[in-house]
DNA sequence: TACCAGGTGGAGT
DNA sequence: ACTCCACATGGT
């Protein structure tokens, strides 16, 4: 019943990471589906993927995998880290670091940080569990709604040295299967008053084949004005999505750590949302999503202070 | 115990 | 257009 995993193997790009940026890359708010194993390695699951990720000498990043999927991983991986994606280093430089310092020192705390590309389905789900719950609490939602509503993922298994946690035993469920699913056992799954939100966008999935699909075509402006149709999704969440799910870099999500970080190293106390989110667009230009990911974990490490 | 968490939608001004 | 607030639930 047990997989044979391949050996620990560079990502290509070779890239280096500290263990803080690759824990924000991986467990910083944009991805929920990994988990610190106590070896130190990082464990993983996206759609029917499963992976493992760690520091090698010199913090290179290596990563390992179910045999039978290695080679799909070979190809995945660097994309889905955002590790391949050339417009992301040019958005990186682009990036106004050089006149404004405290996007500088965030720059500096974070090597190697990047914006993944995650599947938008996946996204949209995790998203619209994230409304005012912190990402430990979004972590649980998802797991219980994969191994409750979720197909068992075909290599589930964990190598010797990396005990696989509960949590990676199923994929997340797909829209299909979400719209399958009775409102009352989305509560169940700790989704509180989100549980209507995805319900309601479930069946709106299933009643428009094809919606994700040409969204995912759009340009920003046009798939982001799609996604706000949605129950459950507006500016923030629907920027979030735009950004992590479809790789729109010019997306600026503005949630209280932004409004904070805004407020307390750019003076814009009491600044509204919408106000915030021009600032961004206009200060960071087409890396904004970029720049927001860097100064959101600053500011989430300055609010909860430790190593 | 309060207050907060990667917010949104609807009602009332 | 803007302001206020219900919505569920666990962390700190």
């Amino acid at each position: 019943m047990s997989t044979d995993w391949i050996d620990w193997t560079p990502v290509e790009p070779t890239t280096t990471f500290t263990p803080r940026a690759l824990a924000e890359l991986l467990d910083g708010g944009q991805a929920f589906g990994w988990w610190p194993q106590p070896d130190g390695s990082w464990l993983g699951r996206w759609t029917d993927r499963v992976a493992a990720l760690r520091l090698g000498d010199h913090g290179m990043l290596q990563w390992c995998a179910p045999a039978p999927l290695a080679a799909a991983l070979q190809t995945e991986l660097p994309g889905y880290l955002g590790l391949s994606d050339v417009r992301q280093t040019a958005a990186l430089d682009a990036l106004p670091w050089r006149s404004d310092p405290h996007l500088a020192t965030c720059l500096t705390v974070y090597p190697g940080l990047r914006i993944l590309r995650q599947p938008f389905g996946e996204t949209l789900l995790a998203f619209l569990c994230s409304a005012t719950k912190q990402i430990v609490q979004i972590k649980q939602m998802l797991a219980l709604l994969a191994t409750r509503h979720g197909t068992p993922l075909p290599h589930p298994l964990p190598p010797a040295c990396n005990p696989l946690g509960y949590k990676c035993t199923h994929r997340l469920p797909t829209w299909a299967q979400l719209a399958a699913v009775p409102e009352s056992e989305l509560r169940d799954c700790l989704l509180g008053f989100r549980a209507r939100y995805i319900a309601g966008t479930a069946a709106y999935l299933a009643a428009h084949p094809g919606w994700l699909e040409a969204t995912a075509a759009l340009p920003y402006t046009e798939a982001k004005a799609r996604l706000l149709t949605l129950p459950g999704v507006g500016e923030k969440i629907a920027d979030c999505v735009a950004l992590f799910g479809l790789g729109h870099l010019e997306a600026f999500p503005v949630d209280t750590w932004m409004l904070k970080a805004m407020a307390r190293r750019y003076g814009l106390a009491d600044w509204r949302p919408a106000q915030v989110a021009q600032f961004g667009r206009t200060h960071f230009g087409a890396g904004a999503g970029l720049a927001q990911q860097f100064l959101f974990a600053y500011e989430r490490a300055a609010g909860q202070p430790r190593g």
